[in-house]
DNA sequence: TTGACATGTGACCTTTTGGTCACCTAACTT
DNA sequence: AAGTTAGGTGACCAAAAGGTCACATGTCAA
């Protein structure tokens, strides 16, 4: 699996865009904190989190027994980069492509 | 579901991201030479076009007995402008941010 | 009008995903 | 030291996702 596929499937899941724009909010949380904003068990939470890591949204840093999550924006920067500006640059033109090809039926 | 929800899960597959990829090169293409850009059955990549025309991010016309395929690049840009624009825009502070709360071990 | 072509449908299968739980370790607290 | 708190692991389960196939429909071409 490719990084950019990782980060794409990471931001498939609503809850996990959820816990990002949590720690958007306030960075420096802990796995219990989170799982109190949710509707889910902590082992539910801890998997989503773990995905997030692994494709980059989120570091991590240990604390004695607790562990602290931080957001990282660079990876969604990247394929905002890479793939997303590609498809939102074409504004205009793309519409009117468009609404050439399906015939001007309003 | 969500509109939005909808949108990020049909980016989170790496074969409709190369459809949308195809259509983006050349627009008003038939199921029939899709499928023969991928290795996949048409059924496969018939399912995909489902997927991604739920999701608002391809448009069908139908032509007789061949069905052409449109790219619509709006709800990506709406994805964009209400979520991840959000995420790219504090580059530099949140980098920042980031390297003072781990500390600066490099 | 017969045959080839483009696509649609529903059954089916396998793998992945999202979620829970029992149990474990490590670290604070008192 | 004993209890409590934070988190990790692996088994397990149900549902969803990704893909194929047999069969069926509509359309074009000779």
């Amino acid at each position: 699996m490719t990084d950019d596929d990782r980060v794409f499937k990471a931001l498939a899941d609503p809850t996990r865009r959820f816990l990002l724009d949590l720690l958007f909010a306030r960075e420096g949380r802990t796995l219990t904190e989170l799982e109190s904003e949710v509707e889910m068990t902590r082992f539910g939470v801890a998997k989503h989190l773990k995905l997030l890591e692994e494709a980059g949204l989120v570091v991590v840093r240990r604390s004695g027994r607790e562990k602290l999550h931080f957001l990282n924006p660079v990876p969604i920067r990247l394929i905002h980069d890479r793939w997303i500006d590609k498809y939102t640059e074409r504004h205009i033109t793309a519409l009117v492509d468009l609404k050439n090809a399906l015939g001007d039926e309003t």
